[in-house]
DNA sequence: AAAATTTCCAACCGCAACAAT
DNA sequence: TATTGTTGCGGTTGGAAATTT
């Protein structure tokens, strides 16, 4: 049954609207938690005009239209976020939720029946071949990593040399008005180890393409992985049971 | 190139816990 | 204390887009 059939019922039955969100309704809704603050979603439709349940409209807001929202695909460093946590609390995607910041327990329980639940119940042939399919879209998303990490550490580069520049021209100012002094002549000594890029430098950790800190030989991630594709029927059987 | 399959994701539902009356 | 209303959670659905066969 389409969404547009089901709204026409719910027009008929209950005179909610359902289905999909329209611009104006999202508006709406948006004006309404700016105004009201987030919660008592049944005045929803009183105070703001929208004939949407306060169901619907919370779920919306939480999901969908919530500023601190991370939009784009899982990185592999949460995917092993999400592994872990499944493996320790199983579906409590809500608890799972609070672990990754600006993706909802929505987003990770779909990502997970996708990615994981029909997997498990896959022959191993098909399996290699989804892990094959999964590590080139891993190899992807890292390749756009990388691609971020070395902008980034270009406009960092480019601050430090900046911060440089402005740091010689200050000395040399210090130079010429000490040059200038004819009384007090104090020798100027050069503050070592107070220079503003030293300590940037001193930040540019040996971080990993997923993120970490930490760079061993064998990840987290193969750890997972190795376990996730030791299946077992219909059991996944992961390394953190 | 077309059909089949898989993935993504928004949205719904029922239920349970909690709060207010 | 019982009832009613609200909120949050997990399971499920189904259409669109992407990918594979």
């Amino acid at each position: 049954m389409s969404w547009a059939l089901m709204a026409g019922w719910g027009a008929m039955e209950e005179s909610w609207r359902k289905g999909p969100w329209t611009a104006e309704e999202d508006k709406l809704l948006i004006e309404y938690v700016r105004l009201h603050g987030e919660g008592r979603w049944n005045s929803v439709a009183r105070l703001a005009g929208l004939k949407r349940n306060g169901k619907s409209c919370r779920l919306r807001w939480v999901n969908y239209l919530r500023p601190d929202l991370k939009r784009g695909q899982i990185t592999p460093h949460e995917e092993s976020v999400i592994l872990e946590l499944h493996a320790r609390w199983g579906n409590r995607w809500s608890t799972i939720a609070r672990s990754l910041p600006g993706r909802t327990d929505n987003e990770i329980k779909n990502y997970w029946r996708t990615h994981f639940k029909k997997k498990a119940k896959r022959a191993p042939d098909d399996s290699v071949k989804a892990k094959a399919r999964i590590l080139r879209r891993q190899q992807f998303q890292q390749q756009q990593l990388q691609q971020q990490l070395e902008h980034q550490q270009h406009l960092l580069l480019q601050q430090q040399q900046q911060q440089q520049l402005q740091s010689n021209q200050f000395d040399m100012k210090r130079i010429m008005s000490l040059l200038d002094e004819t009384d007090h002549k104090v020798p100027y000594v050069p503050m070592m180890g107070t220079n503003p890029y030293l300590d940037a430098t001193d930040q540019l950790y040996p971080m990993t393409i997923n993120g970490d800190v930490s760079s061993s030989d064998t990840s987290i991630e193969e750890i997972l992985w190795d376990g996730l594709w030791n299946l077992d029927g219909n059991n996944l059987v992961t390394p953190f049971c």
